[in-house]
Order: C-alpha cells, then structure tokens, then sequence
DNA sequence: ACCTGAACACCGTTCAAGT
DNA sequence: ACCTGAACACCGTTCAAGT
C-alpha cells in the first residue's frame, strides 16, 4: 500500500490533464486486479490494450496518452506492450482505425436508413450528418483521428483501407447522382469528394476546439447548412 | 567536449522526429554562442524564446517541441523559460498567436491587392486562397494553430483578439456583399463566416496531412475549387 | 511464447539559491 | 530583476533475463 499512497499523495505533473478523469485504478498496480485472468491467451491482451487507449484518448488525453498508462489500465508491465506493438505509434494508430471503423459504421447505417431512391444530395447529406455527429460523439478521438501524421511514414496500411473504404463509399454515391443526372456530367468524381470530405472535417474540427460556437443542440444544424451550401456548390457545377 | 559526444553517440530516442533537422547547436550547452550577449534585457530573452519555438514548431516537432530544447537554442538555462512564460503552453501560445498574425497579415496584403470594387465573391476568394497559401506554406506551425486546444481554459486572450480580428475580416467583405445585393438578404453574416472558415480549415488539414494527394502546384486550385462551391452556396442562399 | 525488472536518456515543473 | 542547479516524478525504449 505505501507505493500506492505515496503517488496519490504527490501533485500530479503537467503532463496530467486539469479533467478529473473518472480513473478507476481498482488495485495497486504490483497486484493484478481481481477476477483478471493471470496471463493473456493471444489476441486478449492486444484487444485490452487497445481498448485501455482507446478510453485514454476519450477521456481527453488525445495522442498524449502513455504507453504505460494503458498497460497499468489493463494490469501488465508496460514492457508487455512492446509484445503486441512495435512502439506508442502502433498502438496509437490501432487506436485511431477502431475509430475510422465506427465511424463508418454509422454512415453505413445511416445511409441504410434512407428511404430507396432518395436524390443523391439527400444521401450525400446523410453521410456527413453521421460523419459529423460521430466526430462530435468523441471529440477528442476525432481528434487522433487526424492528429500524429500517422500516414506520414507508409506504415499503418489497416488505416488507409478504412480511409479508402469510406473514400469510395463517398463516390459511389456522386457517381450515382452523375449518372441520375443529379449532378452535372462533367463532374471529377475524386474531387466533389474531398470537397466534401474537407467540408464536414472543417465544420467538425471548429466546432470540436470551440471555434465555431454553438449551442449543443445546434452544431449540427450549423453542420448542415455549410454542407447544403457545398452540395448546392456542386450540383450548380 | 565529452559531454557532448556521449549525447551525440547516443541512440535518439522515440521523441525525437525521424527528419534530421538541421540543429545549428554551435556550441556546447555550457557555454554561451561566441557572439550573444551574456544576460539578456527585458523583452529581449522573450522574442528569442518565441523564435525558437516558432523554429522548432516549423522544422516540424509541431506541439510536442520540447521547452528545454527552445531554452538550449537561446543558450540560457531552461528554468529562464519560466521567468517570461508561466508554463510550456504559453510559450507555444505565444508562437501560435505569432502564426495568426503573419496569416492575418497576409490576408489583408491580398486584400490590398484586389482591384477596387472588385465583387464580393472575388474578395472572399482571394481571402481564401491567401488562407490556404499561408496554412500550406508552413503546414507544421498551421497545425499547432489550431492544436493543443489552447482556448480550452480562457487564458491566452490575445489569442483570441486575434482571431477575432481575423473573423471581423470576413464578417465585413460579407456584410459588403450584402449590401451590394451580391449575396441574399437573408445571409447570417457569422454563419457565413464560420462556413467559409470551416472549409478552407478543412481543405488545408487534408492537403497537409496527405488526404487530398494534390501535386505540389496543384493544391491551391483544389482548394479554390471547394472554396468557389462554398462560395456559390452562400450566393444561392 | 509471453511477460518482467532494471536502466537510460530524456521530459516539465518545483524549490532554493546565486548575482 | 533575471538566471542557475539540483531534484522530482514522470516518459518511451532498449537490454537482458525470467517462466
């Protein structure tokens, strides 16, 4: 117990976050926590470290969470980490693509959720509606998401699957509306969806540093009009 | 000298970027730089230790520039930092406030240039591009613009004077527009504004981060092309 | 195969002087 | 008034075992 009482008592560092953080920290960290097995089989540990970063970055740290942290999260020797992820950018980046995934996710339920036959600047519509609110959902994973240049070296390819994934649902979608007649023929497909891309990153991005100010209820709507604006942009070609 | 060479043989660590940078460090820590003066006068060790950390922002350390590191550049001890900044966020506070400025500034040169009764649209184009060229041209400090979510707590108030200078910019040309029966009558001028900052934020984050894969000249043009969707949007209202 | 312990070279920040 | 030195509690990562 000393050990433990003595870095309670100590005034917590600057890399320490001023939000409280809810910490559950059930057992000292020597002592594995009750009813956690004693050893991983393969993929466990993996799983729960990515699961402990995942919390990390939610609960406000971002990329600045510790390696160590999450290994205390989950009750092994930060040493262990280096068994599942070659370094912190690894698990960072495992991380983020879990985030990319969900949201995907969402868009695709959302775009489910559309009525058959729906014009396509309804549906273009709907998926930055979902890509926004999730953004908004977890601020500071969105956040990761786009922060640590995690594409920068051509390591990570999981996470530009995701990103091509959603890259080409997007277009499928502006195709469709070419093809419909909904947008004009001449329409270069990659770019209407960057250009859409950069929109809902733009609004989210402002509107999660309090840049953009808005009453809770209304970011989205905010979201919303800057998105008609460019789909309204692009159908007038 | 020995100092030195072991620090200089010594395997860098993960904090260290992958990018050599090229680390003037003429002289051993100890001693001063040949030709800099031994105490600095008031106001002087300040702007030194926001150029170093502008430089060490730029060379691409971005946020995680290390307060120790911009103290050794300086060549004074890193305790001095605390005698002109109450922490390291407020010396990366005051280079961030320094990039505003120079993007502000570049702003209004553009705007300068723009012949006279030039239409609304035109304006808000060049503000925009002049925007984006400031952000691509220096795409490690743009990111610690807005990073670090350095309006989180209501310090930093030049900060924000700032860039509420730079949203009464546009907010005018916009109002202008307005007047001039060039955009509806109906236009919510702060809407408007925050529109046409969410997408050239937007279209600048992905050219930097590599999402929007543009050849070097081209990156301007993709830009200007969301930023004349949006622009036609705001015109159809 | 999977995990640990000790060590290393860093951090940001505090306390207590030095000139 | 302005700067320094030593110390503290952290980091991420490496080396060398332990079971």
């Amino acid at each position: 117990m000393s050990k433990v009482a003595k870095v309670a008592k100590v005034a917590k560092p600057a890399r320490a976050r001023a939000t409280p953080a809810p910490k559950p920290k059930a057992a000292p960290r020597a002592r594995r926590p009750a009813g956690r097995r004693d050893t991983f089989h393969h993929g466990d540990l993996r799983r729960a470290l990515v699961g402990a970063a995942l919390d990390l970055v939610a609960e406000g740290q971002g990329e600045t969470f510790t390696l160590r942290e999450a290994a205390r999260r989950v009750g092994v020797n930060h040493r262990a980490v280096y068994h599942h992820f070659a370094d912190k950018r690894s698990l960072l980046a495992a991380a983020v693509i879990e985030g990319w995934r969900g949201q995907l996710d969402e868009i695709r339920a959302e775009l489910a959720k559309q009525p058959a036959d729906q014009p396509t600047h309804e549906r273009l519509l709907a998926i930055g509606r979902a890509y926004v609110r999730y953004a908004l959902a977890r601020p500071a994973h969105y956040r990761a998401m786009f922060g640590a240049r995690l594409n920068a070296d051509g390591r990570f390819t999981d996470l530009e699957a995701v990103l091509a994934e959603a890259t080409s649902l997007v277009a499928t979608e502006i195709k469709r509306g070419v093809e419909r007649g909904e947008l004009p023929a001449g329409t270069d497909v990659l770019q209407a969806t960057m250009t859409l891309w950069a929109s809902v990153h733009g609004v989210s991005d402002l509107l999660i540093e309090g840049r953009i100010q808005a009453r809770p209820g209304r970011a989205l709507t905010y979201a919303e009009r800057l998105l008609r604006a460019v789909v309204v942009g692009l159908t007038a070609g």
